[in-house]
DNA sequence: CGTCTATTTGAATGTACTCAAAAGCGGTGG
DNA sequence: CCACCGCTTTTGAGTACATTCAAATAGACG
């Protein structure tokens, strides 16, 4: 299908950017994956799931969020095109997820099961080092975001989302970055009239 | 030296949880590393400077922190022995640190450089699945504890990290702990007075 | 349009912080 | 080995940032 050819030619530019590929192997990882299509507020996954695939985003953007004791949404990250999404907790070790993984808007993903995966790993052992990087970039991503929580007030990081996401700002809502920024949407609205004031 | 059989040891030993080695490979390994002592208050890195090397802590404690505009300390990590230290972000772009690294007890470590890190991965390839594998391990920890910082209070962020590592309270100082969690050594001299009387 | 959800605004409240001082503990030198 | 000094921890009182609750307004979607 047409879709299906552009979202792989996606996701194969996105592995060429960290390793060179043959086109034989570009077939191997072609037929590795399968697509999936979510409306928006559809599921990816569901606390308590299992997380059994990973997988990167042709278009669309959706987050991943826990539910505290007293049903409060916390948001662990979004995440939009050439991008990716899932519970590697959960898919690494087949444990219940913590977390749920909701489409903000409609979204067409590839998909990729663990078992696909570690024979890929086998087959083309260069995805061994594409997603070595990958990973390590999120790492490095996390680290920070966990330095601005310890380190600075809701305020200012406010201004570093605005500052290093400006694409988020116009698709995700208030009360979604609040929860992402670990404030409530009132006092987010509270500070955007603060922050104008100037 | 002995300390440098046994400290390589160890190294090969954790590898070794993660992959299989030829002794050849290992041999490979134990030379592209080298050996650091440092007594307890040393630094390992300090902010503005470029992280050099990835360090792995054959024995003591460091603490990995940022200092805020208004001189607080915040701390991003404890590492303790058989597992690793640095900045990645740093040591992965050459861009000046924003961390500093502490060593908190005497610690011995060893130390690869990106050069030799980088002819590693070319001469065991097996090398990218270790370090695959440990950051996934660290990405899912880090994960954690945004999650944690998100949706819990200041008291059951303590109680969790009393449950998960035991093993630092009895290492670790009330002061560094508290700037772990995200709170001051007041209040959680408080929090700990609170927990007592139940 | 009408309904539902998101955002704004205001007032009262609570959690965690600051400042200050005392008590405890650990390392060092005499 | 003890005494002292400096740093950590405790305790108390006052404060500030962020929350809760409530209600009004604005915006999105069928």
């Amino acid at each position: 299908m047409k879709d299906n050819v552009i979202g792989s030619a996606k996701l194969i530019e996105h592995f060429s950017k960290y390793i060179k590929l043959e086109s034989e192997e570009i077939e191997i990882i072609h037929s590795s994956f399968s697509q999936k299509s979510l409306k928006k507020k559809e599921f990816l996954l569901r606390s308590n799931q299992i997380c059994r695939t990973e997988s990167f985003i042709i278009s669309g953007c959706l987050q991943t969020y826990s539910i505290d004791e007293n049903g409060f949404e916390h948001t662990l990250n979004f995440a939009i095109e050439d991008w990716w999404t899932g519970d590697l907790l959960s898919f690494l070790t087949d444990a219940p997820s913590l977390y749920n993984i909701i489409a903000l808007e409609n979204s067409e993903l590839l998909q990729i099961t663990k078992p696909n995966l570690e024979k890929l790993y086998l087959t083309v052992p260069k995805i061994e080092r594409y997603f070595r990087l990958l990973i390590q970039n999120a790492y490095v991503t996390q680290q920070e975001r966990i330095n601005q929580s310890l380190s600075q007030t809701a305020e200012q990081r406010y201004l570093a989302f605005v500052e290093k996401y400006p694409a988020y700002l116009k698709r995700i809502s208030q009360k979604h970055i609040a929860s992402y920024l670990g404030i409530t949407p009132v006092f987010l609205s509270m500070l955007r009239k603060k922050i104008s004031r100037r």
